[in-house]
DNA sequence: GGTGGGTAGTTGAGATCTCAACTACCTCGG
DNA sequence: CCGAGGTAGTTGAGATCTCAACTACCCACC
């Protein structure tokens, strides 16, 4: 783009190719990541992440909202998803305790199995893309800088309800 | 995932948080990024990313295969979005010069319109929710980390067609 | 000069995701 | 109590994406 209209803040050649890095950068990393999935796993990595929210999790088990929030899902997304897990008997749902409008979701016992079966492939997986390729300051830079990203994009996102409505 | 199970090479505590910090960041990132092209845009995000790659190209012009490694689409996909903006008239086919087989895709005068109309919101939300989070060096090392990500998994999908099925 | 193997792009059906209702429940003020 | 407004989750229809054929073409070798 060129940038013959003023007053916008128009990135410079530098800022453009870091931006642009990361956009392809995610995209490929995300794309190979789920190539070795598809290859090798029987979960998708969305499903496996759900799992692992799961397992850790006391009593296995949390609720709907919760899960969304933290997968950054939208609550009709989570609620398919499940509903497909389900019926492959990975998850199950029950009633949560006090709130009754509440649903809760609970890792079964095959669905336990199945994430440790799939954990050491996706952990080499992770490892051969992403964790292996940098140095270690690297990685622990990868990390702080997600963090801010991560804090402002939930700040613009607060109050809309994006990935709850 | 407790670690129970050995010779698996598990991440340890920091690169765990290191590498969930990236899985979430940039779910959050494309989420909010995604949200404000809806809240102010006539393109998402992907369409935004095809139509610039046209923009820059010689002859407002790229072929289907070029458009497809470029924005990291399999072939099918870019075909079926390219069908829809076609339809809206931000952009054509015409049949690529030597080979027969090959696809151009042209940017319309429509479609670079719309594409100046929706620069500034996009650079702006880019900006916000990325350039000025983050120190100009944070940045920077962002674009280099992201470069070796690439780099990695585009090794680990070549010769596969991941992304060119 | 034709045949085998590759490349470019499309197609359509099924899987998944989105968006806007919609149900059911909670909560709080009056 | 009761009603307004908010929260939790679901639903279904339409949009989008994936996957596995399939068409058409190029190339190279015999």
């Amino acid at each position: 783009m060129a940038s013959t209209t003023s007053d916008v803040p128009w990135l410079d050649a530098g800022q453009q190719r870091d931006w642009r890095a990361f956009l392809e950068g995610s995209a490929r990393f995300f794309d190979a990541l789920g190539a070795a999935h598809d290859a090798e796993l029987d979960l998708t990595t969305g499903e496996y992440s759900l799992l692992v929210r799961l397992s850790e999790a006391p009593g296995h088990t949390l609720r709907m909202s919760v899960l969304a929030e933290g997968l950054v899902l939208s609550r009709s997304r989570l609620t398919h998803t499940v509903t497909r897990m389900e019926a492959r008997g990975l998850v199950e749902r029950c009633s949560a305790d006090g709130d009754r409008r509440g649903v809760n979701c609970r890792l079964t016992d095959v669905g336990l199995q199945v994430l440790e079966a799939a954990a050491p492939g996706h952990v080499r997986a992770v490892r051969r893309l992403l964790v292996d390729v940098l140095e270690p300051e690297e990685l622990a830079s990868l990390g702080r800088i997600m963090d801010k990203i991560s804090g402002a994009s939930l700040e613009e996102l607060e109050g809309t309800d994006r990935c709850a409505s």
